[in-house]
DNA sequence: GTGGTCATCGGGGTTTCCCCGCATGCCAAA
DNA sequence: TTTGGCATGCGGGGAAACCCCGATGACCAC
């Protein structure tokens, strides 16, 4: 099986030996990555790959047998799951830093990922010396994000005075709450109307003010994060059974 | 631009020397998996490196000027026109031999990837060595699958047809799909015309056949279910992680 | 060569989106 | 109490998207 890679020991023994390297794990699904980011990782004297792992259960025997300072890992191992292992990773080593590294636009991932207690977010098409910038970030307790995102998510935070943890949807008022469940449902602005016995104006005021208020600039990014946030809903919890 | 990774140029004038090493352009995205198969391959004796691309433009212009002897390309490029690329290198290169590398479950995008004249489809979740057995294989003129999809594949052949997870997505042709998966990542018309250099009115002609095949009414149903179904192909291809 | 699908676009009408403004009503701070 | 903010409801008008037509090559199969 996947022993762990020839390239995991690194005897510190050359001439720049690495004093105290930061250890770092990585769990990606995909091995031809996982070999790329650890050679990445190794050539720097600082840093070190100490483990590896292609899901969430090795990654947590992982984590547990290597002890390591940072974990990077991938959250589209399966979908949902990759935020599952991040909240698990953090509820079973709270100081243990994480970066989250995906394939997936930013946009719609990233926040959740903070609030799962990720340190950072980075996307696979980043060139590779991002990923140093992000882990040497990382390590000095700061968040890395990309300039976009990072300087939308500070928009939202003023904007909408959510602290840290609060999804910009709380903001949301109980009628557009609702249009936006309905979007996410994947009613179309004129069967909302009907459906609300209201003008389609209406309707299309509510809209604009969502965008505002979730900082997104399309019709097509609403719509995506309203279908995503009643996914995310339903997995949540049936406790969550308000009905029509 | 990427000029060729440190480890890209290897001399020929090690005690191993490559006589006539297979010459390999790689092309993919994600700049973290090109090093890693770069490093990998490079690790062969028998095989080198000779250029990488991270988009479909640059693909073409790299093979014309590293004349490689396979190409091994992501037919996921930032979601799109991986197929497309595949069929213009046919087209230009006939006698090249192309592998193609995919995040996506095979069941998908294999049978579509061969028809566009493809000579192999391996997944990124494989090992690495099978990246290199399925080169190998190419090489000879062989056609590489992975044994599950190859038994399949044959079944279909002689039974006629696909056994029984047959979605109607399947009759969606290459360029629809394309469309499709872009739909269903959150680009709106517009965004998806510019990036594949299309017009507006070409978009708007494949959304109409997609609605149509799908047995869609409306705009608002065609995003739910694109989205829906990028999701799931996520999990999917995770989960066909277990091959063998 | 005839018929099929694909892929590419255009015309033109309908609908939605989006950037304005405007009204009411409520609630809370000044 | 006055002021201001916010929620909720609607409208006008222009831009964009959507939708129902048709058209052109290109290719492949029979």
């Amino acid at each position: 099986m996947k022993t762990s890679p020839s390239s995991a020991a690194v005897p510190a023994s050359v001439s720049t030996a690495k004093k105290n390297p930061t250890r770092i794990v990585i769990v990606d699904d995909h091995p031809l990555l996982r070999k790329g980011v650890g050679q990445l990782i190794n050539n720097e004297k600082d840093l070190m790959v100490v483990g590896e792992a292609e899901d969430a259960a090795k990654a947590l025997t992982a984590i547990e047998s290597s002890r390591p300072d940072v974990a990077l890992i991938d959250i589209s191992l399966g979908g949902a799951s990759g935020i599952e292992l991040l909240k698990n990773i953090k509820a079973r080593f709270p100081k243990l830093q994480v970066l989250v590294l995906s394939m997936h636009d930013e946009s719609v991932y990233a926040h959740r990922a903070l609030r799962a207690g990720a340190s950072g977010y980075i996307m696979k098409q980043e060139a590779t010396e991002k990923v140093l910038t992000a882990l040497r970030k990382v390590l000095r307790g700061e968040v890395y994000l990309s300039e976009r995102l990072g300087a939308r998510m500070l928009n939202t935070l003023v904007g909408g005075r959510s602290p840290s943890g609060t999804s910009p949807i709380e903001a949301l008022s109980d009628r557009e709450l609702e249009v936006f469940s309905l979007i996410g449902q994947g009613h179309g602005t004129r069967p909302i109307a009907e459906k609300l016995h209201l003008s389609v104006k209406t309707i299309e005021s509510h809209r604009a003010h969502i965008k505002e208020k979730l900082n997104l600039q399309t019709a097509t990014e609403l719509v995506h994060h309203a279908i995503q946030w009643v996914q995310s809903e339903r997995v949540v919890g049936a406790e969550a059974a308000h009905s029509e």
